[in-house]
DNA sequence: TGGGTTACGTGACCTACATCACATTCTTTT
DNA sequence: AAAAGAATGTGATGTAGGTCACGTAACCCA
């Protein structure tokens, strides 16, 4: 599917716009496309835009001590991501977002977004039905960080989204979990 | 200050309503009063409402296998809770709400939640930005659980909301943490 | 005002997971 | 196709925090 079809099929879930606004939508988006590797936000950049996934598996995560990474979200297609902390406050970003593999990307400004939100309503009501979608998940996944031990929440992962298991190199799925490398090899192992 | 008075000032701050926009949207809100330790969710219930707290301090918390309880959120004047998925999704509670100490809420129900963000474009505007600084403050949480141990959690909440401290037992405090009262205790006891 | 419930402190012991170290395989790159 | 670098497996050992057990102090409320 074309990359147009895919951003407008996603939006029509929640909202209703007419050909005419979408196109007027859409033309404030910016298509980008990356190679598996590449970084597409830094901490410490200064963070203008969030991201819509058409193709490949992005990663947002986090740095400690510069030697330990958690990851926050993995974004697959018809996903967003950014650091919204940073995006939303305008400051500097403490997030990392950068390409698992190969992708295309739909790049929307703050203040185009904002813009939108305000010269449609119908725009506003998808912006808060992703988000709230968002909140719930993101609730979800601390309640089963404090319930669930390593194990439950690899199960938990693998039910969700099995795709992952033959994407993403194993390290990263234990740094979505918050567990060692070593602790998730020996999980199912076992 | 009035109760009326305190919805319209935290309103105000993201949103732009008339006088009598205003008395509209506050006529959707039915103010309600409990006593301490007087339950408003619990876990299997039909979801009808969310909660705006006036006065006093609400907790919404999930209690795993009927034994260990976590809790996801305390809410205090201002604050917003409710079991939100159940509520989006009209699915039974999983999530409880009681009261720690008396309390004063409004509460609004979902069909009105929606019925108004179609009315108002600005108060579609507002539960975005609600939403939205939820979402953030999640992914945060989500962090510092995955990156710190229970002491920087600790002092990171009480340097959040200092008031807490004297507000709620310890062993609710250790629940929000996600660690053992016994382990909390020793803590702040070194 | 006293008896029962809830909150809190502390010792002894246990366990899940982290860390370090090194071996093995798989994947790029040239 | 060889060399270098990632990704993965696995043993040995350390440790934060859990669990159990019991004691004391604070707070209801009849």
């Amino acid at each position: 599917m074309e990359t147009k079809a895919i951003l407008q099929q996603h939006i029509a879930k929640t909202a209703v716009l007419t050909e005419e606004e979408f196109d007027y939508f859409y033309s404030h988006f910016k298509p980008l496309s990356f190679k598996k590797g590449q970084t597409i936000i830094s901490a410490g950049d200064k963070v203008n835009c969030e991201y819509f996934v058409i193709s490949g598996c992005l990663k947002a995560f986090f740095i400690n001590d510069e030697i330990k990474m958690y990851i926050l979200q993995f974004a697959m297609p018809t996903w967003w991501t950014s650091d919204y902390s940073a995006l939303y406050n305008q400051t500097e970003a403490t997030i990392n977002v950068d390409c698992i593999t190969d992708a295309e990307v739909l790049c929307l400004s703050n203040e185009d977004r904002e813009k939108l939100c305000k010269e449609y309503h119908q725009v506003e009501h998808f912006f808060r039905w992703r988000t709230n979608k968002g909140y719930i998940a993101s609730q979800k996944r601390l309640l089963s960080f404090m319930n669930n031990n390593v194990k439950a929440r690899y199960e938990e992962l693998l039910a969700l989204y099995p795709q992952l298991y033959n994407l993403v190199p194993k390290h990263l799925i234990a740094a979505y979990l918050g567990v060692s490398r070593e602790t998730l090899s020996r999980l199912y192992n076992s």
